[in-house]
DNA sequence: GCGTCCAGGTCTACC
DNA sequence: GGTAGACCTGGACGC
């Protein structure tokens, strides 16, 4: 069976616009955020060089995928938009245990926490190593020139055309400055399997030891590996980084800057749901 | 226009 | 195990 417009349902209470806009991955190629339609776009590679676009709107509860072609059953962009919006994340007993009767009431009266993510485990570590140590605006140029120099303009690069490129074309082209080997021995082992960042989403090692084994990717340190664990939905850790930080002093601590045990202590009572209630703290007034 | 700082950090060498 | 210094880029800021 073919299809081009497919109507998925979603969880109860689910909200699509603070799903979406739960953090920056929606500005970041090929993810294309229209506010005033409430429309996230997204390109996938899609088989044989024919990417896919697909618009994903909210409708009653449900989302709507349009695609710009109609693609078999099997092309697997159902799963994608439902592994990109978080559908399938059991977010009951963070609500009921962190939220409810708590400064956290409104995340879930709201159906906030579910934080975007991108269609594979690769992408989002290949964009987490775009935020590390620059400005967002930076951020945003070297992955916009992975797309355009990689992906045809249109989607993101897969690892073995990424592996296909030298540490002089990140420096020159992508801008990516002293990351550029770290990309280069990233997609090289993910394209000759000798890492699988998908495997992570699926892995029954316990966090502290799945995080040793993303920090074993050259370049990831303890906030990118927090950050990642997040995106794979283990909240153990805090994924502290500047801008988490300088909320943090202004919000909590007068503006004034104090020790990141100081920052942990006071989400330390959610326990493993400590790094979703920094980030739903840090980031509630984006939601008003 | 120029120099400095630093932003959604990490690695290495050294102690 | 803890820490100083180096590392790309580019925008903001002060002079």
């Amino acid at each position: 069976m073919m299809w081009k417009t497919k109507l998925i349902s979603t969880p109860k209470g689910f909200n699509f616009g603070l799903t979406v806009r739960s953090h920056g991955w929606y500005n970041l190629a090929p993810f294309f955020y229209d506010a005033t339609r409430n429309t996230l776009s997204y390109t996938f590679a899609g088989t044989k060089g024919k990417p896919v676009a697909a618009v994903i709107s909210e409708v009653r509860n449900g989302v709507r995928i349009d695609l710009d072609r109609a693609v078999p059953d099997r092309s697997g962009i159902e799963e994608k938009v439902r592994h990109i919006l978080r559908l399938d994340d059991e977010l009951n007993a963070f609500y009921e245990g962190c939220c409810t009767g708590t400064e956290f009431d409104w995340v879930r009266k709201r159906g906030a926490g579910r934080l975007l993510r991108s269609p594979t485990v690769y992408e989002d570590l290949v964009k987490t190593l775009c935020t590390t140590n620059c400005s967002w605006a930076l951020t945003e140029k070297m992955v916009s020139n992975l797309v355009d120099m990689l992906g045809g303009g249109s989607h993101f690069p897969d690892p073995e055309t990424m592996a296909a490129q030298d540490e002089k074309f990140y420096r020159n082209e992508i801008k990516a400055g002293y990351r550029s080997p770290f990309f280069v021995e990233l997609a090289r082992s993910v394209a000759s399997k000798s890492v699988d960042p998908e495997e992570w989403l699926t892995s029954e090692l316990p966090t502290d030891e799945l995080k040793k084994q993303i920090k074993s990717v050259k370049g990831v340190g303890d906030y990118a590996a927090e950050n990642m664990l997040k995106l794979l939905g283990r909240y153990d850790g805090l994924a502290l980084d500047s801008w988490l930080r300088g909320q943090f002093y202004k919000k909590h601590n007068s503006g004034k800057v104090c020790s990141d045990k100081k920052i942990e202590k006071r989400y330390s009572k959610y326990g493993e749901w400590m790094g979703l209630a920094i980030w739903c703290d840090m980031t509630e007034d984006w939601h008003h």
